[in-house]
DNA sequence: TTAAAAGTTTAGTTGCGTCTAAATATCGTG
DNA sequence: CACGATATTTAGACGCAACTAAACTTTTAA
């Protein structure tokens, strides 16, 4: 197994671009990814050596970039980090889609899974007992429990 | 009016200790600073440097720190945003003091001012009406209303 | 089928934020 | 009050992530 240190923020950013675009599309291009991201082209060539570097991505010069099996494991988990806190932001805080995009997706990178895991829960418990309180329930529930 | 032009995290980072140093015991020294942050000395030699080129911080070599008036406007905001964000992960989602707190500093940095609000007016919602639903009332009553 | 357009990469630069090492200043105590 | 400990600053370096400009490759269209 490949050396696991943690990406950086920007490199995720990369990743997570990849993998939206190939879901699309099919496949990935350096220019697609530059243009999500709005960086230069360079800049992209620079992260994709990096990312190729770790086995993240499949890339040849001038071909298409896919992801590898753990590639997409991690950049499946950033994608549900980011849908997690869009939907929060939106239906739960009712905040407009475009404003809830920008915050999740810089704070993507900052959110640890267990947070992110609480979130999610947060979210169902509100959506199946929408007239039950969590923070007395099993807000505090949690707290004597785990 | 000097320019203002958004801080970086870093800054923003050291402006908020300051504040919280300054606080708690009256005034802030560089070597306080550092420890608060776990960073090198001259790491907060060139943060104090930058802060006072932006007239955010009084300071003159091997003085004690203090805030200026538009340096103390915006620490007080960050603080607040810190606290907020801490609040809410450890009432709403009951997660370790710890974690939030790491969590609200990483994130404090990218929260817009009116994201902010709608994380205050969600949780005082929440603790006056702990019964009653807020994504069917409050939260839809925001988007027709605002 | 070839020339222009579009895409990609390389090379070199910059800004920021950190670090270590070394120089300098201040503080506290014998 | 002087010296050792502690704090602070300066100097120099590094890594990261972006940029521009220029070289090179691929695609497209006349």
């Amino acid at each position: 197994m490949a050396k696991t240190e943690k990406l950086s923020s920007s490199l995720e950013d990369y990743l997570e671009a990849i993998y939206l675009i190939a879901s699309e599309k099919g496949a990935a291009r350096p220019k697609d990814v530059a243009d999500h991201l709005s960086v230069a082209n360079s800049s992209t060539t620079a992260a994709l050596h990096l990312l190729k570097k770790r086995n993240l991505i499949n890339h040849k010069p001038y071909d298409i970039i896919t992801l590898t099996a753990s590639g997409k494991k991690i950049a499946t988990k950033i994608a549900k980090k980011h849908e997690i806190l869009t939907h929060f932001f939106t239906e739960i805080l009712a905040i407009d889609k475009k404003t809830s995009d920008e915050c999740a997706c810089k704070i993507e990178h900052a959110i640890p899974d267990t947070v992110l895991e609480r979130f999610i829960e947060y979210i169902n418990f509100k959506e199946k007992n929408p007239t039950t309180e969590w923070i007395k329930g099993v807000g505090f529930a949690y707290k004597e429990e785990r």
